[in-house]
DNA sequence: GTGCTTCCTGCCAATAACG
DNA sequence: CGTTATTGGCAGGAAGCAC
């Protein structure tokens, strides 16, 4: 019996394809990895068996371990090869672009079973005509098009008419050519959808088709092979065009191409497979976020370190030494890895100024020959086996500037560049031989050097009067023993949820809101807690001795050091027997202390010194670690001036705990000054629009305002920016107008430069390892030191 | 047991990229 | 221009290795 009506459409198979390859891109419905070289390439088995009887045989066999997608690993299988091959089993076209890549495809077709593939082998000549494989399977070519135009060397008139057709059945929003009517419906139901804009290189979605195209011009252009076509590009025209790149490649491009297709490839399929990049699994402790790997399970408090040592396992990224062929996972192992080649001796003792390779050399120095307890100079280890720096800790050491050149920041798009190319390190001027091969140890520092360093720079060592030895006092505004009283216990195992629904503007509002309850708690806990008092006042004095007979005054220690500890922290130490006695006693006390303190001891740092105590004494106190952008609204509050006499005050815990805070404006009271002062950023910001009143001198003495911190002022033209990036760009602007003028940045007659070389590391890097000696200017001056200093 | 190196991770500053 | 992400350095204890 005859049917009444028969259906047919010419363009099915190919819509059907089409359909099939953008979920393919998309991820959907795949139901096998397939994994050649180091890519994961998600596909579905019915189109993979279908199209070949390897994959037909080794898909039917069950996985040893049931998963919801079966993985496939074909060794010896070119990653960017069997891309090609993919996008030719979904696109059934395939441009290829050199003899090379042509022989390499017809290899894995051969392997994999693919009639039409297995003629490339030979070269680049025109293949057998498809034929079926067991029956099961046709070149999916539409009778609309010949199945000859797909491939190269034919696209003569074939391409022609698909060209001509394509422009007819084009789609109106992306622009794409398709063969069939049904194709170009199958095309438009994605530009329905919420993610309709897709990239079809590497799937990303957009809201604007004029953004996608303008991003999928770059997306393909990132990959040579991807231009030619091979990532299936459905338009007959492209085809063409394929066919066109291929006449006219040129040797140097065929080399070129694989690396870049190569690249391209890594990109796109990193955004596809769901393994490669894998979010973060985010645990929330007790208000603290907390950063587990997903190999490991260990977990991390900075989502950086988990990135770090993600590296670890993955080896995305490798560090080679440059000088053997040792190959590290992070960069700084390399670094300490490095200074072995270059005997480099960064770690100097103030005591007797011996230098050391590693900080293990000098700690044991001192503790031999100084009799330094090492818990003086120790941090507080934290639960994760990070450091945290402890109260009063001291830092009895100098740390020289690396001599060879610092390495550059690598830009984020050079992250999957192998980082073996990294510059040889420049050899410095004067300095020759140090670059590569040093001598293993360089001579004992001559004290004299060091003595003259300190005087070019004014050194915040305070000099003391002739003949007695100085003493310096250093007040530290965190509070000694200070713990967050009522601090909640370790709750149990959180819940382990994926990062990825957690927005950060959720997870700080949720933190605030614990941290603030914790607060609350804390405050009501330490108004009815009795004081310490036998914990104030405590003196504990620490005496260096000598590192070489006679090098001390008889009977006087090299350096005493008299730590109290107390609501204040007081540290004096007392330098004896070298040149940083200067002349006349003086003590320094107060909130400033703190940079003072860090400056002291390492003048040489190539940028700001960290911040230090009381930062640390909130987290020694049980809190969590403040968001970033607390502790950064917190240094704002803190800028110098701001609070004038008011510094010592702070470090009184008693009395700040009894007191209660009022508002100047409002009249309100607050319990903690920390919540007086969120209550007065309300008024500023409502007063913002009087601007020059709230800073003025006198009206409100010691106020906590949000001005801009002086810290990034330009030296130049005084203009203050808001960060220190700002500043940067602004002082980039500087060096351009006047490149070479004496007046801008030059270090030729000293003073102007400095601040600004503070904030500018390039030139303290090519500078110091330009000078004859670290840090030396050419005129002598300690360039670098200074510029540690004014920053 | 000692000496030493490597590993590890919190923290920070510099820089690049993005909006 | 401000914000965010990335990168790498530093500290210092733990782990591991060699003697």
């Amino acid at each position: 019996m005859a049917p009444v009506v028969e259906v047919s459409d010419a363009g099915h198979c190919r819509a059907l394809l089409l359909e099939l390859n953008e979920q393919r891109l998309r991820g959907q419905f795949c139901d096998v990895t397939i994994i050649a070289e180091d890519t994961k390439f998600r596909a579905h088995k019915n189109v993979l068996a279908a199209s070949s009887p390897f994959f037909k045989r080794a898909l039917a066999q069950e996985p040893a371990c049931p998963s919801p997608a079966q993985v496939l690993e074909l060794p010896g299988v070119q990653a960017g090869v069997f891309s090609d091959v993919l996008n030719f089993i979904y696109n059934s076209r395939l441009a290829v672009p050199s003899p090379a890549a042509a022989r390499a495809l017809g290899a894995v077709g051969r392997r994999l079973g693919i009639p039409s593939l297995q003629g490339l082998e030979a070269g680049p000549a025109p293949p057998p005509a498809p034929r079926d494989m067991n029956g099961a399977w046709s070149p999916p070519a539409p009778a609309a098009e010949p199945a000859s135009s797909a491939r190269p060397g034919q696209a003569g008139e074939g391409a022609a008419a698909d060209e001509a057709e394509a422009s007819a059945l084009r789609c109106g929003l992306c622009g794409r050519g398709f063969g069939s009517a049904a194709a170009l419906g199958f095309h438009a139901k994605l530009h329905r959808g919420r993610r309709g804009l897709c990239c079809r290189h590497c799937g990303k979605s957009f809201i604007h088709v004029k953004r996608l195209q303008t991003h999928e011009v770059g997306c393909r252009d990132g990959g040579d092979a991807d231009a030619a076509g091979t990532d299936g590009a459905v338009s007959s025209g492209a085809v063409a065009a394929a066919a066109a790149t291929t006449t006219t490649t040129t040797t140097a491009g065929a080399a070129a191409a694989p690396r870049a297709a190569k690249k391209a490839l890594l990109l796109r399929h990193r955004a596809l497979e769901p393994g490669a990049e894998q979010e973060p699994l985010v645990k929330v402790v007790d208000g603290q976020v907390l950063y587990l790997c997903g190999v490991c399970q260990r977990s991390y408090m900075t989502l950086s370190s988990l990135k770090r040592h993600a590296n670890v396992h993955s080896w995305r990224r490798k560090y080679p030494c440059r000088y053997c062929d040792k190959v590290f996972a992070l960069a700084e192992y390399r670094t300490k890895h490095e200074v072995w080649h270059t005997g480099e001796r960064r770690y100097q003792c103030i005591f007797c100024w011996d230098t050391f390779v590693t900080y293990y050399n000098l700690k044991t120095h001192q503790k031999a020959f100084h009799g330094i307890s090492p818990g003086l100079i120790a941090s507080e280890k934290t639960p994760n086996g990070g450091y945290r720096p402890k109260l009063n800790a001291l830092k009895l050491y100098r740390l020289l500037p690396m001599r060879a050149n610092k390495r550059p920041y690598k830009t984020y798009s050079q992250g999957a560049v192998p980082d073996g190319a990294a510059p040889a390190p420049a050899a410095a001027p004067g300095d020759a031989g140090d670059a590569a091969f040093p001598p293993a140890a360089p001579p004992r520092p001559e004290p004299a050097s060091v003595i003259a360093y300190g005087r070019a720079a004014p050194s915040v060592i305070v000099r003391g009067g002739g003949g007695s030895g100085a003493a310096s006092v250093i007040a530290y505004n965190g509070r000694a023993g200070e713990e967050a009283p009522g601090a909640p216990e370790a709750p149990a195992a959180a819940p382990v949820t994926p990062a990825v629904p957690i927005k950060k503007q959720v997870l700080r509002e949720y933190i605030e809101a614990q941290r603030a309850a914790a607060e609350g708690a804390a405050a009501e806990a330490a108004a009815a807690a009795p004081q310490n008092p036998a914990g104030a006042g405590r003196t504990m004095t620490y005496v260096a001795k000598p590192a070489y007979a006679g090098s001390a005054a008889a009977g006087e220690g090299l350096c005493q050091i008299t730590v109290r500890i107390g609501e204040e922290a007081i540290v004096k130490r007392r330098i004896s027997g070298t040149d940083l006695r200067g002349d006349g006693a003086e003590e320094r006390r107060g909130d400033d202390d703190s940079d003072a303190e860090d400056r002291l001891w390492r003048p040489y740092y190539s940028y700001k010194p960290k911040r230090k105590a009381s930062g640390t004494a909130a987290a020694a106190a049980g809190a969590a670690k403040k968001p970033r952008w607390r502790r950064k609204l917190r240094s704002l509050r803190r800028a110098p001036g701001d609070d004038g006499d008011d510094g010592r005050q702070r470090g009184d815990a008693a009395r700040r705990r009894e007191r209660q805070h009022p508002c100047r404006v409002c009249g309100k009271s607050f319990p903690a000054l920390r919540k007086l002062r969120k209550h007065q950023r309300g008024h500023e910001a409502a007063a913002a629009p009087a601007a020059g009143t709230p800073g003025t001198p006198g009206t409100a003495p010691g106020r906590v305002g949000r001005r801009p911190s002086l810290r990034f002022t330009c030296p130049t033209c005084a203009k203050v920016c808001k960060t220190a990036a700002a500043l940067s760009r602004h002082a980039q602007r500087h060096r351009r107008r006047a490149p070479g003028s004496p007046t801008g940045f030059e270090c030729a007659n000293g003073s102007l430069c400095h601040g600004e070389r503070a904030n500018d590391s390039l030139w303290n890097s090519e500078h110091a390892n330009g000078s004859p000696s670290n840090g030396e200017c050419a005129n002598g001056s300690m360039c670098n030191s200074e510029c540690a200093k004014e920053s």
